[in-house]
DNA sequence: ATGTAAATCACCCAATCGGGTGATAGGTTT
DNA sequence: AAACCTATCACCCGATTGGGTGATTTACAT
């Protein structure tokens, strides 16, 4: 069975180069190469590609647009990007548009058809470079899985929502039928447990460990 | 230069050839094999790798833990996990602990070789079908990103940041080499433009839409 | 029964914060 | 040139907060 693939890549000599590359490969056949993403869902339909190989930097619709409406319209295809540099936000933002790799285009032609069978069959092969740089993004964001461990009485988590949500000390009272002392007092006792000194720091603590 | 590389891996026959794989290559160098992580540290120490292979599987101390110790102890090593199965939440696990890449071992010879070379060079190899899983991971995490709209000057920025940090006015002051007035000033102007009227609401605001 | 934790309230006081008003200087836009 | 934004600083003042100390009641566990 062979594998559809479609380019979309404004330079010239590069789309014919990796249109040969891959009608030269024995389970593969170029389903289409476009120079740009102008007429994107016309030019899916008609190649109704298994695999796209999409240029990041294009005239007219963006590598990283294209990618949003196929991973809407044509969820089943799956899309290759390919850039020049390594550029953080156009990774993460390829990627999250639903793009499954990313591969450099100084990537060796060997690799590349590597990569778009790896693609086809539901893998996400990226540089090792790119691959780092999703890992660290990944690493920065989920805070921890963990960080158990603060109990909280369900008071004080109540109060902690109040404090989250912005309302002062006696804002707080009266929402909680008490006093504004027993609100400070509280207070006073989620700062101790969360090792914080100021509602802010309390604030921030509690979004960033989801006690939230 | 030669990359030390250090293996840890229960199987003897494994852990043979894999030492000798590594000592075929021009540049590099076994500088140690163990058939588990019950005296990391000291190992560690001993070996000074600058690449360890780390099976994920094995007796007494489990490879996910050695991962952590070293990510702490040993910042600067990298470490490329090996596994006979992708379980989700080991990988899962490994990198959050701060494995540099993820391969099976099933991958061939050659493509170790280029794993470690590209750990040692920065780079997060692991095979099309981890990475998948960690970009599957990815996009379910962190919902929105966007969301512009709010245009802080850069200065504003900065202190926003500071205020999610916990720091008090005089603090960030200090740090921002400006009078206590002038951070005044620029928290008034943040909070006009976030549509709030205190610390802890800005900084809930500032997580939230991701302004920091 | 005795201790411990949670929830409630009170008073004090200094530091911080929020907002008002106003000013100067450099840069951009119109 | 005028208008506008940004960054900087200053003074004032009332409200809020953070922390100290102490107390009572209820409930739960030893």
């Amino acid at each position: 069975m062979e594998i559809k693939v479609a380019i979309f890549e404004d330079s010239k000599p590069l789309r014919e180069s990796l249109q040969q590359l891959v009608d030269s490969q024995v389970n593969m056949q170029c389903a289409g190469a476009f120079a740009d993403a102008n007429h994107l869902v016309l030019h899916m339909k008609e190649a109704s590609p298994d695999v796209v190989l999409m240029d990041i930097n294009m005239p007219g619709t963006s590598g990283i647009e294209a990618v949003k409406i196929i991973s809407e319209q044509f969820p089943v295809v799956r899309v290759l990007m390919q850039t020049v540099f390594e550029e953080n936000d156009k990774i993460f933002a390829a990627l999250l548009a639903g793009a499954s790799g990313y591969m450099l285009k100084k990537t060796s032609p060997a690799k590349m058809i590597e990569a778009i069978n790896e693609t086809y069959n539901g893998g996400a092969p990226m540089t090792g470079s790119v691959a780092a740089k999703v890992l660290q993004m990944f690493r920065n964001q989920p805070a921890a899985a963990s960080s158990e461990s603060i109990d909280l009485s369900e008071r004080e988590k109540e109060i902690l929502e109040w404090l989250v949500k912005g309302k002062s000390y006696q804002a707080i009272a009266e929402v909680c039928f008490v006093s504004i002392d027993t609100v400070k007092t509280h207070v006073r006792h989620i700062y101790e447990k969360l090792h914080v000194h100021s509602k802010s720091q309390a604030v921030a603590k509690a979004i960033y460990q989801k006690l939230v």
